[in-house]
DNA sequence: GCAAAAGTGTTTAGCTTACACCCATGA
DNA sequence: TCATGGGTGTAAGCTAAACACTTTTGC
């Protein structure tokens, strides 16, 4: 094990981010076009250089407030912020995943609720949330820049791949769906955000009985909404239960 | 996003390995006696720089080779190498983990059969198989170095702890158990893994059942063994299903 | 009234659990 | 013969799935 300081190769190390949201009953993820080379005009995951001394998460949680004003909640340090959940995803890199140079890219998952519409740094044409099927399907018939959905620059459509399937998965033993909820929110708005997750659709009233049977899961927030048309339905908060067992089950597709 | 690839900080990028076995019904982890400044002398995580071309699996595989001659077999690249299961585990970037640059290390995990003895580049005496329990414990009333068994170098308890845990849940939902296995292993055997890694004692014959009745999940190899004592057992091979549904569930402890 | 969404009750099927019991070998 | 571990059978209890049914609003 030779650890000699002074000779090590250099790396450049990033951060990048799949920032994602549920709108109109689908998942999507925030991607930013680039305006320079490589890659110019495409669209690619937020992200940008880790400084000096700086943590990685704290990057992360610096690149999302630049990028969309989100305040990100590290679970790891509670009390940090309240708003996103963020945390590490896996780290990329290939020696040629940047043509440039050797960089090292630590993606991050965040999982927002539904926002208003991405700010990037001003320039309010250059983010967009995108569908991520339509950003994963870009990858197989890629090149076609038609108005927006081509494939994503770098290795961002793997990254995105793997953030989309580790939301996926780790919905099913934790209340992590709630992150993609306002502060305060209904027992079928939970339910959307599964069946948009997944892509599936969910019997109303048996998952009705799991989340609510669940202790510590949802706590009453007292009041009532109709905001979804129908019987007014109650209020909930995400509870302190983070693990969900048993867990919710997917169903097959 | 700036991205400008003249102007960023340098950082030295290492991997870092938590080999997971099963010695005497313990889950041991490998760990090597640092012998240079700082922690001169501690046990740490083996490990060391990626180099200028190397992916970082590769890295990873190559340091894994050098210290304890495994050829790993990365999940992602059927193929490549047969023997112990390897993945990335995370990415740990604090400013200050080394007290000397900016060290960036992305933490492997590596679950192997049980090995004879660990040899460290011809050093035989600086490699071990440590109790992870014995290990992590250490990291209470840390510094007591008394033959061994004093708190990990660096961050590496907490990387180890990390890599535990994922260990423990992941065999869970999928074949990872037999990971710890020889390429043909009886029921029993695979059993007595799943108790050590979780320390808990499971029903021999709904364990049975469970493990039988999981179409793909065990292949017969044909033959029996009474290593253990008793009525033969039959020989199974790992088979080709990779996750198990239902799970298998970890008693509460 | 009617549509729509919220919420409750009930039945059935599958799975886990716990444990009684038999099988095949070595000492 | 006995101890040891391998393997099968079975009944109780829990859970999810499917679906009939009632409740409460807006139009």
């Amino acid at each position: 094990m030779p650890y000699d300081p002074s000779a090590f190769p250099p790396f450049a190390v990033t951060v990048d981010l799949v920032v994602l949201t549920v709108r109109r009953h689908a998942l999507c993820a925030l991607v930013v076009r680039r305006g320079e080379q490589p890659y110019q005009g495409r669209w690619a995951l937020p992200g940008g250089f880790v400084r000096g001394e700086e943590d990685l998460t704290a990057a992360a949680a610096r690149e999302l407030a630049e990028e969309t004003g989100l305040c990100a909640h590290d679970p790891a340090e509670p009390g940090a912020g309240n708003g996103a959940h963020l945390e590490q995803l896996a780290t990329y890199g290939d020696p040629k995943r940047d043509p440039r140079m050797r960089v090292v890219s630590v993606a991050h998952l965040v999982l927002a609720p539904d926002l208003p519409a991405p700010r990037a740094g001003g320039d309010a044409n250059s983010a967009r949330w995108a569908p991520v099927d339509e950003l994963l399907d870009a990858e197989g018939g890629f090149e076609r820049d038609a108005e927006g959905s081509a494939a994503l620059a770098f290795d961002h459509a793997r990254i995105l791949a793997d953030g989309v399937e580790r939301a996926r998965s780790k919905i099913e033993y934790s209340s992590l769906a709630t992150a993609f909820c306002p502060p305060e929110f209904t027992v079928g708005e939970l339910r959307r955000v599964y069946e948009a997750v997944w892509g599936v659709a969910l019997d109303p009233r048996n998952f009705h009985r799991k989340v609510t049977g669940t202790p510590g899961f949802l706590v009453p927030a007292g009041g009532t909404t109709t905001r979804q048309g129908g019987r007014p339905a109650q209020l909930f908060r995400a509870g302190g239960a983070t693990l969900l067992n048993p867990p919710m089950l997917r169903p097959e597709v």
